[in-house]
DNA sequence: TGTATAATATGACTACCGGTCAGTAAATGA
DNA sequence: TCATTTACTGACCGGTAGTCATATTATACA
């Protein structure tokens, strides 16, 4: 029979509604003050459904983060391809434009992802999402330690350990990132986002092109 | 009458017994995990006297925030008048090196500090205690202003804007220890904390010995 | 087509928690 | 001694995540 692929399609499409709609509500109220049934009435079905969907409300969340890690990869994989001929320092400076615009174009799903490093996640999602979630992060990652990799085969940047690099690169980020996606921070240090972001890039890249360990 | 004054010592004691049993409490099961019967249990107290020195669960985790805050502030400015002979990138050396060291001797204090930038913390406490926090986090990155400032008047650094530049090192180093501070992350890279905070380190101060921006 | 069976959906219900407040106890001072 | 202020208590309330017995719908097959 057929029907079981419809079945599984319906399924399917009932799942994405439920995600759907608690894109719609936790991203519009916040997590916390978003509840199960709200996001029930939004998907229009009951209570019940959604649990037999998802585990649990912090799974709900925890699939928009993977939702938001592959939209982001996608963006970085573009950037990364959008030139075979660029030099490793020119694919470097686009990925990181292409990761601050996405934190500014999907402030939710920055949000999560930045939680998630920090967060108590572990403890309320299975073991299985938990290193999904890792594994696709990784991904990204994985596009600046090529790049980097390419500027030392090129002579450009000079690296003993490239995933260490790219590690700290990213993490300098992230930091900035988050360090000035608060405004009252912002106007205390009188300083906006965008020359903080260019300043940090231009330390690191600038510290990439010598040998650093 | 010194009755007043006594009494002020009391409720300043019972206020400090509660801080420290929510200390025990949410730094033993974690904030959502605890609940608030739990801190009134840990302090021998009612929940309803809680309430009548904190203002709400969340306020009480703030104040926490403040006190590693401030213990942050103490050993940081230890190691800035340290040696009052040293050079602004030995300084700044020592700096770092002491916030390495609190992230993993305090490791509960620092998670509370990076919660606090992304959170939803805004939201729940009281804008003066929300402030309040700003600023003594702002009090510590102020070492780290003047630390560049000096550099820039020996000649030992360049950089446009001081507080542009401290905010870059404070936000990079924030983001390796967030990043690392995942054991399974720290796999996956294959790398370990002190390796990544050391190469990062090395890149920004790199960095600030040449103009930047 | 009629009916047994399986798949899917429902919402009342439970357990639990943050926060409140009417009432109690203790300290003070006259 | 007793009136008044101050400090404390814990039963209670509103609200929410998650469950489960029941209902509804779809499917398979005679």
């Amino acid at each position: 029979m057929a029907t079981n692929e419809r079945r599984a399609r319906e399924k399917a499409r009932r799942r994405q509604e439920i995600l759907q709609a608690a894109r719609e509500v936790f991203f519009e109220k916040g997590f916390h003050q978003a509840t199960v049934d709200d996001v029930a009435a939004q998907a229009e079905v009951s209570k019940g459904t959604i649990y037999l969907y998802f585990e649990s409300k912090e799974s709900i969340l925890a699939h928009l983060l993977l939702e938001g890690l592959t939209l982001l990869l996608a963006q970085l994989n573009d950037a990364y391809a959008a030139d075979q001929r660029s030099t490793a320092e020119e694919r470097l400076w686009r990925l990181a434009r292409t990761y601050l615009d996405f934190s500014q174009a999907y402030p939710n799903y920055f949000r999560l992802m930045m939680a998630f490093d920090r967060g108590r996640f572990r403890e309320h999602i299975s073991p299985e999402l938990y290193e999904q979630i890792l594994q696709q992060s990784m991904r990204s990652l994985e596009l600046v330690t090529q790049t980097i990799r390419q500027g030392i085969q090129t002579g450009a940047f000079s690296c003993d350990n490239p995933q260490l690099c790219a590690g700290a690169l990213w993490a300098a980020l992230n930091g900035v990132l988050v360090l000035m996606a608060n405004p009252l921070r912002r106007q205390m240090l009188s300083v906006e986002l965008e020359p903080m972001f260019e300043a940090t890039m231009r330390l690191v890249v600038r510290g990439l092109r010598q040998p650093v360990v």
